[in-house]
DNA sequence: TCTCCGATTAGAC
DNA sequence: CTAACGGTCTAATCGGAGA
């Protein structure tokens, strides 16, 4: 029997994602250290090499580089979704051209398969070219028979400039593997974050060759599933299929923290009707309804000397809805029953849940009412696609201020906004 | 003892 | 000037309740 024909995965992956969008605008920034900021301008996100460099560390506190920034001039912006959203659409379509299997994996990263195709090298430089060239993106690719040493392989990719942002694990010999595997560092494997390193370490697996060549039994009894099939996956055998099309969402969540303490309760009500708002536009858009919903509240957990409260509370419904008036009353229930004045409010959030496609359902007695919601809905849903999210609103969502979240320093919406084209 | 369920954990990005 | 630490999602596992 031939021996399995190995898969090529290429995975394709956006450098600095955040800050190379907002960097293909500004080309004057080009070389400043910069950083780009998460929601309410709390933590770093994306950082440039420069930034990288000078030692700020993915996820960290923006309060907690200032001083380090000032020194170095380290630019920070706020992050602006309209703008990412719209540039990782436009790389993964010119992806998608390559190969008719793909899977949009994040924002900034594409599985693309190349299993059978002649001149792989070839083909991944030429995803790098037509990307860059087209909209100023740099990628890097990795290839590997298996997902995560596909990603593995971007890692290297990555890491060293000789390989000019294309590095091919299928091409290496057993010797050129088990010496790349063993000089990196096992927390660097896909899967494997903090803890488990501290706790392979314990076991005396340190690096990705360890961790390949571990005792099955001994790692399936400590480690569990999970890390026997990433394992597996080092050992070549795919255990990770390539997902094309991205499965409905099993839950739905819309929070945020706000830009200032919230002590009243019409304006929690108020964030809230924007969550719900977003939340049963996603739950539409994928033609479903859910069954619970649940919201929560937060007061700052970082501020250990206020009087703390992070009450959660769920309805089941008494039939599956996505009518956003419809969940906005149940929200503003349950926000009544568990607010309690003298706490300063930080958070606050809904969740959908118990979620199911929408079937058309015969013979109900409500049917006609529930067509009138719908039609609504369908309504609310195509002016906001229209003119823009926000548009048309449900309840206050937003009338009241103090929520909304903090960004000081977001760039125009140059892509998806005619008001923020410059006029030159 | 088995099963179900909610809560917790760990990870990705 | 001040205060200042994200948001969403999944799968696996754990521990208790109930059958």
């Amino acid at each position: 029997m031939l021996p399995k024909s190995q898969q090529a995965l290429a995975l394709v992956h956006c450098n600095n994602f955040y800050v190379s969008c907002e960097r293909i605008f500004r080309p004057d920034l080009a070389r400043v250290p910069m950083v780009i900021l998460s929601n309410n301008d709390g933590c770093v996100v994306s950082r440039s090499n420069e930034a990288k460099a000078l030692g700020i560390k993915m996820g960290q506190p923006w309060f907690e580089c200032k001083e380090l920034a000032e020194e170095h001039g380290i630019l920070a912006m706020s992050s602006n979704y309209a703008l990412y959203a719209d540039m990782s659409n436009r790389v993964m379509t010119i992806l998608s051209d390559f190969s008719p299997q793909c899977e949009v994996y994040s924002i900034d990263e594409n599985f693309v398969d190349l299993t059978g195709m002649p001149k792989i090298r070839e083909v991944s430089y030429a995803m790098r070219e037509r990307v860059g060239m087209w909209t100023g993106m740099p990628v890097c690719v990795g290839i590997g028979p298996t997902k995560t040493l596909a990603k593995l392989a971007n890692h290297v990719a990555k890491k060293h400039p000789r390989s000019k942002g294309v590095f091919n694990y299928n091409a290496l010999t057993n010797v050129q593997k088990t010496n790349l595997l063993q000089h990196l560092p096992v927390e660097d494997v896909w899967g494997v974050g903090r803890k488990l390193t501290k706790r392979l370490a314990s076991f005396g697996v340190t690096n990705a060759l360890d961790l390949r060549e571990a005792h099955i039994p001994t790692l399936r009894a400590e480690f569990g599933v999970v890390m026997e099939k990433t394992q597996r996956e080092l050992q070549e055998t795919p255990c990770i299929k390539l997902e094309e099309v991205p499965a409905d969402k099993k839950q739905i969540v819309s929070s945020r923290s706000f830009g200032s303490m919230v002590t009243e309760l019409p304006v929690l009500k108020d964030a809230l009707s924007t969550f719900v708002a977003n939340a049963c536009a996603k739950l539409r858009a994928q033609k479903s309804h859910a069954s619970v919903i649940q919201v929560f509240l937060g007061t700052n957990r970082f501020r250990k000397e206020l009087p703390q409260y992070a009450p959660c509370l769920a309805v089941p419904l008494p039939y599956p809805t996505n009518d956003s008036l419809e969940v906005n009353r149940w929200a503003a229930f349950l926000c009544e029953r568990m607010f309690k004045p003298d706490y300063q409010y930080k958070r606050a959030g809904i969740m959908l849940s118990e979620i199911s496609p929408v079937t058309h359902s015969q013979g109900d007695l409500l049917e006609a009412v529930h067509a009138d919601k719908h039609k609504l809905m369908e309504a609310l849903d195509n002016l906001n696609a229209r003119y823009g999210r926000g548009a048309v609103k449900v309840s206050t969502q937003g009338a009241y201020s103090g929520w909304q979240m903090k960004q000081e320093r977001k760039s125009p919406n140059y892509t998806t906004s005619w008001d923020d084209v410059p006029l030159v």
